[in-house]
DNA sequence: CCAAACATACCAACCGGTCTGTTTGTTATT
DNA sequence: AATAACAAACAGACCGGTTGGTATGTTTGG
């Protein structure tokens, strides 16, 4: 693997673990032995260079993976049911939760950098998106079912941060089992 | 006031802020004008004591805060309601989202101190307990009343997450307005 | 008189970032 | 084929500023 790609998911990786700020420098290039010089070749304005093309990496990589998942399930209940099941055995497996989340590094760019929180934004915009899709071809208005993806998204997140909290998969075991009810009600 | 309930006052602001990491020790002392030998006065461990204090302050007046809006609202409904659009009002009148959050802190910490983890994990039961004790006395089971708890939980949680990528309250609303239906599907 | 409650100067460690090289791969010229 | 020329891709020493934290003093209330 190139260099770039190197730093990039290493970045990645470490950001996603303890955020932006916690994460040093010396301790991405140490961790993929990359020197700093060639860090300020491929990105010349630094850290926050680096954590925007982490985010773009992200979201393509999240968005391509959620839609292969949407795509091999027919109904909506099973492709979520799949999805978080994924989020779990990864969490389960090696005790970081960083699959399809990057709140680590929302919550404490978001409001300080904008060219961050915009990229941040694009991202949970392309989830609902997918989910949106999949809701209308299962036959929910338009408007409901962007209201839906919202909700979807949003449950899915809070669920991700109490599993980081509490040390347990369980709430996003429970927001799994809850989804189809929701989907019901409507 | 006394300096430290100034010092955590403050401290607990920026931290909603701007997160953890982000916040220097100057800052703080700077924004309260407290001088460094104060704060290590009173907090001997340093800026993690002062955080863990932030966190047990802002678990009671969370918990006081939902506590008296759930005894003035009869319905859970209700409850909700007034509850996010105190959220959103505060939102949209300075522009922080500080209300009844404190994932900044959880993302970037959670993973790296046990003592604020914890701290974390009970303010969220305590929110969660609010919720289910409501939500018991409405005739939910005590099951389903602690899932919807962990559902209620998550997608406020989520949805303010959203709200700050995105500069908007909108996810907010849209949360406030379904969790009727969720409660009308169990 | 004594301890609690500060104030302030100071520190080593670390931070992100810049600097000046050196290597390496590519292309043009003779 | 050899070589000159050039730029991309690094390497690593170095820098000023900031960080959290400490040591030592001074004030103040009981």
């Amino acid at each position: 693997m190139d260099t770039k790609s190197q730093l990039i998911n290493t970045a990645t990786a470490l950001f996603q673990q303890k955020g932006y700020k916690s994460v040093g420098l010396n301790e991405i290039l140490k961790a993929c032995n990359v020197t700093k010089g060639a860090l300020y070749h491929h990105f010349p304005n630094g850290k926050e260079e680096l954590l925007i093309a982490c985010l773009h990496d992200l979201n393509e990589a999240i968005t391509t993976d959620i839609k292969t998942i949407f795509k091999e399930n027919l109904s909506i209940r099973e492709a979520i049911r799949s999805m978080i099941d994924k989020l779990v055995h990864d969490f389960e497996s090696d005790g970081t939760l960083s699959g399809y989340t990057f709140s680590s590094m929302v919550s404490e760019m978001a409001t300080v950098s904008e060219p961050v929180r915009n990229a941040c934004s694009a991202l949970y915009e392309n989830i609902q998106h997918i989910f949106y899709e999949k809701l209308v071809t299962e036959g929910f208005s338009s408007e409901s079912a962007s209201e839906m993806a919202l909700l979807m998204t949003a449950s899915i997140e809070g669920a991700m941060m109490l599993c980081r909290t509490q040390k347990s998969t369980d709430p996003l075991k429970t927001v799994a089992k809850l989804i189809p009810n929701l989907l019901k009600s409507f």
